[in-house]
DNA sequence: AATGAATGAGGGTTCATTCAT
DNA sequence: TATGAATGAACCCTCATTCAT
């Protein structure tokens, strides 16, 4: 691999670019092999830096770990906000926050999500990690309430309307290929319309002109 | 924890017993913490014995992440093989076939699913393990090709929702506790319909009975 | 293997019988992988009994490696006695008693030395042995000097001369093998002929008498 | 200890020099105590540093093992290419070889020769060294045919001869101490003029100059 | 800014030893 | 008398982390 995966543009800013970079790229390692099954040298490797030079940018695996959390949370709300900012039923926040979500998570970390490993943080951090995922599926959960108060989500137990959401979101991790034929755009789109299918009010057919391959 | 999590019910088939409760042990942590994030240590400690006892079970930590998956595997083939007994559509089929994959899992293991870390399992192994998950996402995909053919089942593309029905029922394992009000049958129900609902031709309202709570 | 290779003659002394068996068996294992190369298990298996099955006849590890050096020392001490009492010269003395301290070792134990790992014993046990090896060694030094004195060996460093000798004997460990062509009393004879002339006075011809394999 | 025993003389070649000293210092303690009496603990504190900084220079213990061998079965390779090339009959070949090789031993690991313990090595590497010792016994026994054909060396049973002399060269692992009177060119001239002697067709007085501490 | 070298802690595995049967 | 089961200590090896250069 090329050194810092080219993410050199301008001059001082580089620390937070390769920090950037660094995230990236741990994120999406750890979402594969696990964060156990992934070493610095690993991340380190794939970068074209030595593990030591990782350092300078990370305090440590730990807070490497948190930092990807972080990204991923804060993109997480951004989309939620622009989803609950754009959409006009609960149906159609739910959509749009969550396409972009995933679109946004596969910008940034070439993968459209991270599973925790439970344990893998702890501490104060994993109590901030799960306050804000727990915020994050409070938030969803209030918008199924508000799809079927509307009349967008059909009568459904919230929760499990929730989660069965979220794993299929989650689940694109194992099979989702950046270098396949589908952007993030398409996926994204293809597998929230049909995920939200499961409890919408009056499910129509299957719109996926971009899905022909 | 009380020795052996009182799998012991009679006497040289203990050693069958035994080996099962470590391997539903291990399946379940495994699940959780993610293998390389699980020591034997964990495993053993759950089970109220020391690491070292593990090895008259087990010949390695490996075997022991290959055995989960064998198991799962089998009861991945079994449900899969009543669906398409029993089933009359594709839809129909994909409904029982899943529903039983997560009962029987959940007895088997006390978790629904099994997730596959890259490069946890090495060699043959590895390559026998993805074959057997090639061979069931295949029947997957076959069924829903099936249920566009007979009806059941939208105009969809397969692999988008093959995938999110997967993801949906590998989620669980994130949210799931044995502990609470839901027994692996109600759970197991609720995630098929809504997921399912996700393609289903002419869906309708949502069924919870047993959910209420 | 067949149970205590067969080495179950009489009744009570039984215990003594089979006490012997371990030690000789260990003793043969010991020398050729080593005292830490071998695991009891291993022992106990050519033995066709199992690992815990030592432990009623022999107290430890340890105690059954002490074991073998007292049989060697005690056979190489009643060898040593044997060659004072009916050689006539230095040189003589010295060839019947390795001589018959090769015989012996074979029929005892099946190996004709046992090669001392240091660090092996430990403590007192330590202290014992090397105690009686020196003694062995003093031994066969006053021989050597003894020989010289009596014309039957050369002037040598005695020092040289015994380690030369011990050194051609130990080694018989690393190549004899008791199911080979030749029996413990050719090899003896044999490697303590040319061993001896090394330092014998008026070496003449090599009788090898049986060795024409 | 000192770190790594003082052997760091350069720069970049350091890296060969530490696994050079790692190789020394390993073949010493395995010759001793037996590769599996020996921890890779023990080898790094006899160099004043830890067991994972051995790691940087060798890939495993077993590797360090053969290792050991490969360079003690070069250095009598290069002896008994120096014996043939300037002895001019058999026992004088022999002679030289044999000598060279327990000096150059000596320099090399500090100890004349490392013994083999059965299974200690395995798979291709064991193949290796028996191949590499059963081509070093070849040429031995050719040679002391050769002598026996050009009358240098008396009528002899070749097998025996050519053990009784490793067997005196292997055994001064278990006497012979670098910080002793003698040095290794002493003990080396000694031991072969004295074990040579014992197939030498016309043997003479012991010389021994230099031993007379 | 990055590297090579070194360390200490931890995990997988083996094994001597104990004990109930 | 012998066995199977279990344990704790020890060992090999990996890896996050630090430091001198």
């Amino acid at each position: 691999m090329s050194r810092w995966a080219n993410a050199l543009p301008n001059r001082e800013e580089q620390l937070e670019t390769k920090r950037k970079a660094i995230i990236r790229e741990a994120a999406r390692v750890f979402s594969r092999r696990g964060v156990h099954g992934t070493s610095l040298d690993d991340v380190a490797e794939r970068l074209g830096v030595t593990k030591a030079a990782l350092y300078r940018y990370v305090p440590s695996k730990q807070d490497l770990l948190y930092a990807c959390h972080e990204e991923a949370m804060d993109i997480a709300r951004e989309a939620m906000d622009r989803g609950e900012a754009e959409g006009r039923t609960g149906l159609e926040k739910i959509r749009i926050g969550m396409a972009r979500y995933m679109r946004e998570m596969i910008d940034a970390m070439g993968v459209p999500v991270l599973i925790i490993e439970e344990n893998a943080l702890s501490g104060q951090q994993a109590k901030d990690i799960m306050q804000r995922r727990d915020d994050f599926e409070r938030r969803m959960r209030r918008l199924v309430e508000e799809g079927i108060a509307d009349g967008s989500i059909v009568q459904v137990n919230v929760k499990i309307a929730m989660f069965t959401l979220l794993g299929a979101v989650h689940w694109v991790t194992k099979w989702y290929s950046p270098d396949g034929a589908w952007g993030a755009e398409d996926v994204a789109e293809a597998v929230i319309e049909i995920a939200t299918r499961g409890f919408e009010a009056r499910p129509g057919k299957v719109l996926q002109a971009r899905l022909n391959k």
